[in-house]
DNA sequence: GTGGTTGCAAAATATTTGCACACTC
DNA sequence: GAGTGTGCAAATATTTTGCAACCAC
């Protein structure tokens, strides 16, 4: 059956044990609605238009808080800072979702090679970069 | 037959047009023998070793220009700002390298799944994230 | 010599933090 | 009422830019 807004995000919070404020539920229904890949400033502007009050630190502290719980998610696993591949042979990446690091795997290692060239909707496919996300040894150890 | 890597890098350098300086050999040597993903902080003390007037601006221009010509990659190719990724259904990305567009496809549609669980090396694997790199449709036409 | 390159300092962008007040439970 | 959440402003972090001196070709 369907929930009403508002019922559904309250259930989302008493699973993730969070206080349902307004702020918090207005960037979770932008999230929910703003297709693409939006950044905390585009999600800012757009709540500003229903809370002109809100602040930018806000808007990022609940977005950490709803990545954080799981509500959703990161686009792009390791954003931070620029890196530069320095290991020239095919490969792929193990990423550590606790101490975010970044281990190579060579390409055989993972059997994956889709097609390359043109692929439906007239995108000219180049190479694939496939991010292996989970937990590494060393975070699996309670330390 | 083998090359010293001064020698190898004025190869590199003639193929891309670029001069050859010795700011841009010692950042070379230093990437090409550095293990994982370096941050341009990590470059640059590395290089500061080396050459220690140098400045960080020379190290991010540096590197974008190897970026650029095609000499090393981003381990990323999405790194700038925070993206929050609001569609639930599994899915891959199509990232475009010249507009920078992220476009999201149907995991199906990819045809891969890879084993999730434990992998030789300890490694606990929760999801794949795969960006399929290239050209989109609309950078693709002379516009 | 000429034009591209470097270093410096300042600017622009992106994100985080401390703290007083406000609101949820 | 207790404790968490919010807004503001300042602090950090990251990357870019303008410009004069300098170096490769």
């Amino acid at each position: 059956m369907l929930m009403h807004a508002a019922e559904q995000f309250r259930a989302i919070c008493e699973e993730a044990g969070l206080a349902v404020t307004h702020q918090r539920l207005v960037i979770w229904e932008k999230l929910a609605t703003m297709p693409g890949h939006p950044s905390p400033e585009e999600v800012y502007a757009q709540v500003k238009e229903e809370i002109p009050s809100i602040s930018l630190a806000t808007v990022y502290k609940t977005i950490h808080l709803f990545v954080d719980t799981g509500i959703f998610r990161e686009a792009s696993p390791h954003h931070g800072s620029m890196r530069v591949e320095t290991n020239h042979e095919p490969h792929h990446h193990l990423v550590c979702r606790v101490c975010k690091s970044i281990t190579d795997i060579p390409s055989e290692q993972l059997g994956f090679g889709g097609p390359l060239g043109d692929v439906p909707g007239g995108f000219l496919v180049e190479r694939y970069a496939v991010d292996v996300l989970g937990i590494c040894a060393g975070c699996r150890k309670p330390a």
